[in-house]
DNA sequence: ATGTCTATTGTACCTTGGTACAATATCCAG
DNA sequence: CTGGATATTGTACCAAGGTACAATAGACAT
C-alpha cells in the first residue's frame, strides 16, 4: 500500500512566504507545491488529486478571489483556504459566501492553519465524490436523465409512463439502465446520489 | 387571504439606528420589531413566524456572535444578517462559518441590505421546513426511527428483518407506520425528507 | 384493574419493481 | 450502407412492497 499524501497547493506572490509555508505543511506530512501567481497555478492543470489550496488575496495579476471565481467557472473543485494580510471584511465575507473553507490573517497561527487544512481536506473528499457522481451522470442519455428526475420524485413507473406517453415496460427498461449506469441497487441510494450533486426532481402538476 | 409579511427582527444597542432601520424595512413592506439587547430579544420568544434577524456585533451584555451561538444552542433557527461598524475580519469570517447569511458593514448600502434580507428569508423558509420535518420525526417511536435509518439506506424489508432479528411482516408494519407519520408515499420522498435534516442511514457491514 | 401505546406476528391478496429473452425502428458515423 | 447507440415495446415470471383484517403480549399510566 503506497500512502498518498494530500497535496497542499500554495499560491502567494511572496515567494519566501510561500516556501516557508510549504516547509511548514511538509513538516506535518503533506506534500506541497508553491506558485507565485494565480496564472502559474491555473496552467499546472491536473487538479484531480486530493488536496487543497492555500491562497493569498492581494497579488499582481489575478487576485485570490478572482482565482476562486475562475476555478468555479472552470469547474475546478478544490477547497480554498485564504491566507492574507489584507484586513478587509467584505473580502473575507464574500470569500466565505463563495465557498471558501476559511479566511485567515497573516501572520497565521499554526493551530488555526492546520485546523483549516483538515477541514479543507474533508471538504475536498466531498467535492471529489460529487465530481465522480457528475461523471457517472454524464453517461446517461437525455431520455434516461429525464426519467431519472421522475424516479427521484418518487413517481411510479406507470405514472412516469403516463407523463411521457410511453409504456410502463419502456420506463422499466430505462430505469434498469439508469440503476446499472449509476451503480446503485435501490431508489434510496439513487436519491442520495442525486442529492449530492443537486439534481432536482420533477414536480408533479397537481390536478384540480 | 390575509397576506403575512415576514417579520424583520432588529437587535442593536443603538436604539436610534434600530428604529431608522425598522422604518427602512417597513418602507418596503416588511414588519419590523426592534430590540436594544440580545437578552430582550431572547425573552420575546415565539420565533416560529417567518422572518430574519438583523444583528449588531458589539453590544453591552450578550454580543451578536454570542447571541448567534445561544440561538443555536436553544434550537432557534432564524437566519441572521450581521450589521456592524466593527471592522474585524475574524469576527465576520466566524459569523459566516457559523451560518450567518451575511455580514455587512455600517453604514450599510440599501441594495446590499435588501439583497441580504431576501437571501435570509429564502434561507428562513428552508429552516422552517427543516423544523417541521424534525417535528414530524419526533412522532416516531425509537423502533420506528431505527427502522427508518435502515430504509433510507436502501435495505430490503427482509434484510432489515434479518438485522433486527424480527420477521419481515413486522418490518412492513413499522414501515407503513413510518410512511404515514411522515406523510410520504414513496421511499424517494422519505430519503429527501431525511436528507434535509441530516439523518444518516445505517451502514451495512460488508461481509467478506 | 383497565385502557392506551408499542412491538410483534400471521394470512391472504394485490400492486409494483426487476429481469430474462426477445424484437422493431430511428439516427448517425465511419 | 452498415454497425452501433438509442428508444421503444412485448411476454412471462419472480421478488418485493403495501394493505386489509386480524391477534398476542409487555409497559405504563390513570
Amino acid at each position: 500500500m503506497s500512502e498518498i499524501n494530500p497535496k497542499i497547493f500554495i499560491v502567494d506572490d511572496d515567494e519566501k512566504f510561500g516556501k516557508s509555508l510549504a516547509r511548514l505543511v511538509e513538516s506535518i506530512g503533506f506534500d506541497a507545491e508553491v506558485f507565485t501567481s494565480s496564472e502559474e497555478f491555473l496552467q499546472r492543470g491536473a487538479f484531480d488529486e486530493p488536496g487543497c489550496l492555500l491562497l493569498d488575496v492581494r497579488m499582481p495579476g489575478t487576485t485570490g478571489p478572482q482565482l476562486q471565481e475562475e476555478m468555479k467557472n472552470r469547474g475546478i473543485s478544490m477547497p480554498i483556504v485564504f491566507l492574507t494580510a489584507h484586513k478587509d471584511v467584505p473580502t473575507g465575507v464574500k470569500a466565505m459566501k463563495d465557498g471558501a473553507v476559511d479566511f485567515l490573517l497573516k501572520p497565521v497561527e499554526e493551530d488555526k492553519l492546520f485546523q483549516a487544512i483538515d477541514n479543507a481536506l474533508d471538504k475536498g473528499a466531498d467535492l471529489q465524490e460529487a465530481d465522480q457522481i457528475r461523471c457517472l451522470l454524464k453517461t446517461l442519455t437525455e431520455r434516461e436523465y429525464e426519467i431519472l428526475q421522475w424516479i427521484i420524485a418518487g413517481m411510479l413507473n406507470k405514472q412516469i409512463a403516463w407523463h411521457l406517453k410511453i409504456t410502463e415496460r419502456t420506463v422499466k427498461a430505462h430505469r434498469s439502465q439508469i440503476m446499472h449506469k449509476l451503480g446503485v441497487v435501490s431508489v434510496a441510494e439513487l436519491v442520495r446520489l442525486t442529492q449530492k450533486v443537486g439534481i432536482s426532481p420533477v414536480k408533479e402538476p397537481v390536478e384540480s
